[in-house]
DNA sequence: CCTTAGCTGTGCAAAATATCACAAGTATTT
DNA sequence: AAATACTTGTGATATTTTGCACAGCTAAGG
């Protein structure tokens, strides 16, 4: 199976095996079944199985997968293992609660500066965070970050990447609504607010 | 095509038309065609055309599509004609952001309310909207409230949909990193940075 | 040691989704 | 009015993703 291309579906829901693994670990347990897994996720078991087996034989038959070693190796998959500097770009509401967020350090994020072109926020600080002028932006990788995450106005989403991209950044997380425009080698992973909450209705039962 | 079944992806798609048409709107263009949709969005064209012959005809052979009539069907198929009103759980950081957020009025949401169980946080105010006790939250429906969204910790956040939903609304944005039980006849849609967060190192180049 | 119960890994089938390709209709030009 | 250039709508095909079912391994109990 390990010679199989693996979807990107599988990819995505890595993560999520991580969050289910960590529910289990708290609960003191070492072992734990595709099923039991399943059950928590709330997908199927053999599509979990089918997933970790792209990678490897991960568990033992009749027995299930040990916690701690899948865990392990799942964050190795998704190079979770190494930290990663990242900078925020735009300090509207949604970069200040950006920043606030703890859910980066658990991935082995750290966001080490925050940018903005606002006079009035450039030198304020955000949650230890001080706000540095956009201007001032260049030449990230000489310090070791490749990671941004963009939250401005659309209309100025593609510059600001085409920026950050010029300074060394090659993975994007785009909160913009906007499709970015980049080189082969930058990695964009949006998350559209908008698009989600218009498909809401749809699916209203009309009483 | 009218009686096949419609794909969710197809679903997913509609509000980002909506977008690519907003953007032809504002260059005062009354016709698109599916080609020029699917440059501005970077999908392909057949794609477009496919999903909306799921709905019927709505555009003219050697012509196009009209972009406001095609607006205004879009909009009647994703039930965002008709205002709703909805309620914000949860005035933490990415709450009180997403109090500011203006997408919601674009899809004709109104945000009346936002609970919280924070006594530091209940009775102040947050871009105009008075935040309320989340014990005094029931009978939304009486006031024709049907959309919530959910801000608060994974912890907390089944709790909060069991008592939302005892109050009648019907439809969940959710943004707690968890599995949410629900009736069959309440729709919830999650959004989950840190999934989203925890596949893009995957997809970095290793230099 | 044998039997039974449990669980993984995976080939194969099914379902869902996207792409291709072209007939059919529209506008424009000559 | 005929030829040309566009563009939609959609059946057919290809691709992607998920589900099924079971062989094969493990552990435990008698």
């Amino acid at each position: 199976m390990k010679n199989t291309r693996i979807p990107d579906e599988t990819i995505r829901r890595l993560p999520l095996y991580l969050r289910g693994l960590q529910f289990f670990a708290d609960q003191e347990l070492t072992n734990v079944s595709s099923e039991k897994l399943a059950d928590f996720l709330h997908i199927s078991a053999a599509l979990i199985r089918k997933d970790f087996c792209y990678f490897g034989d991960f568990g033992t038959r009749g027995v299930g997968y040990d916690v701690q070693t899948l865990v392990k190796q799942i964050r190795e998959i998704l190079k979770l293992s190494t930290p990663r500097k990242a900078i925020l770009v735009g300090a509207g509401n949604l970069g200040r609660a950006l920043l606030a967020y703890p859910g980066f350090a658990a991935y082995g994020f750290e966001i080490v500066a925050a940018y903005d072109s606002d006079p009035e926020k450039i030198g304020t600080k955000i949650n230890q965070t001080l706000i540095l002028d956009i201007k001032t932006l260049s030449k990230l990788k000489r310090d070791g970050i490749g990671l941004a995450i963009i939250a401005v106005p659309a209309e100025v989403a593609q510059s600001v990447a085409d920026l950050i991209i010029k300074s060394g950044i090659r993975g994007i997380l785009n909160f913009a609504p906007t499709y970015l425009s980049v080189p082969k080698r930058v990695k964009v992973i949006s998350i559209d607010i908008a698009i989600e909450l218009g498909r809401l209705p749809y699916y209203l039962e009309s009483e």
